[in-house]
DNA sequence: ATAACTGCAAAAAGTTTGCATCCAT
DNA sequence: ATGGATGCAAACTTTTTGCAGTTAT
């Protein structure tokens, strides 16, 4: 997913192109790393005078809807990052202080036991949580 | 772990042993699978009057510190069950209804990819989400 | 022109906290 | 008696929503 295919899909779905979503979508690019609401709105001040959560959340639930963005919740707040789970199924080991994200392509789903448990399994979650190389030494939780 | 236990912990650790705590536990040894705040609210409601929900949390808390119970994040709220992953290292099916469980005795922590990511890895989640066959039928999302 | 987008303000849901009182030890 | 436990009320955080005005198509 990129900005480009972003924007197409918001157009194919009849939805409006604004600066705001724009700029959103960038932010994402640049940044390939789960984001919270407040990450979003502190980098759009920067451009954007009057910006709000109400708009952050409306679009992060749009482009989420759209499948462009995809999220995941982490102590109690929900968090986005750029899809990537469209290409090839795969899992993250995500920093707790950066929120950047290394793939891990071994998806435990397949297996036996998850097979055989008579549960009508509908998603799931198989996330590594630590810290990334940069943040390891300073932040040390 | 079971109410012995976990009341056992409470004593050593210099904690109180409180009807309301004894009721909690029983409650979470009752009902193996995970709960709500509410749930456990309305559970013990049925018994003691001025229940609130201060002291809910504040008990989950505790009991969560000290490894009585275990908890997870599902929709933005918090949910727990009695401990068992000090028993052995496993992971859950859950079921999205009811919060019934059931273990996966497979940990794809152990795989390369994961080891050589470079993270300092101080955690992870692997839960698989569903519905379990009593309540795949009636509710269905 | 019109349907979507936005900010404002308010509300909602889940959780936490200060304080005074109460109770197990 | 003493320090932990509790209820009350209030605050807090994150997220959602109604409404009226604005903007992209």
């Amino acid at each position: 997913m990129n900005v480009q295919e972003a924007m197409q899909r918001l157009k194919d779905k009849g939805y409006k192109y604004t600066d705001k979503r724009q700029d959103m979508l960038q932010l994402f690019s640049d940044e390939s790393r789960y984001l919270a609401a407040k990450d979003v709105l502190e980098a759009m001040q920067k451009e954007h005078d009057g910006m709000s959560f109400d708009t952050i959340y409306r679009n992060l639930s749009l482009f989420t809807d759209l499948g462009i963005l995809e999220g995941t919740e982490l102590n109690g707040e929900k968090r986005f990052r750029f899809s990537c789970s469209v290409d090839e199924h795969h899992h993250h080991v995500i920093c707790l202080d950066c929120g950047k994200t290394k793939h891990i392509h071994h998806c435990p789903m397949d297996d036996e036991p998850v097979r055989s448990s008579g549960f009508e399994v509908v998603g799931h979650k198989f996330e590594i949580y630590g810290y990334c190389e940069e943040c390891k030494a300073p932040a040390a939780q």
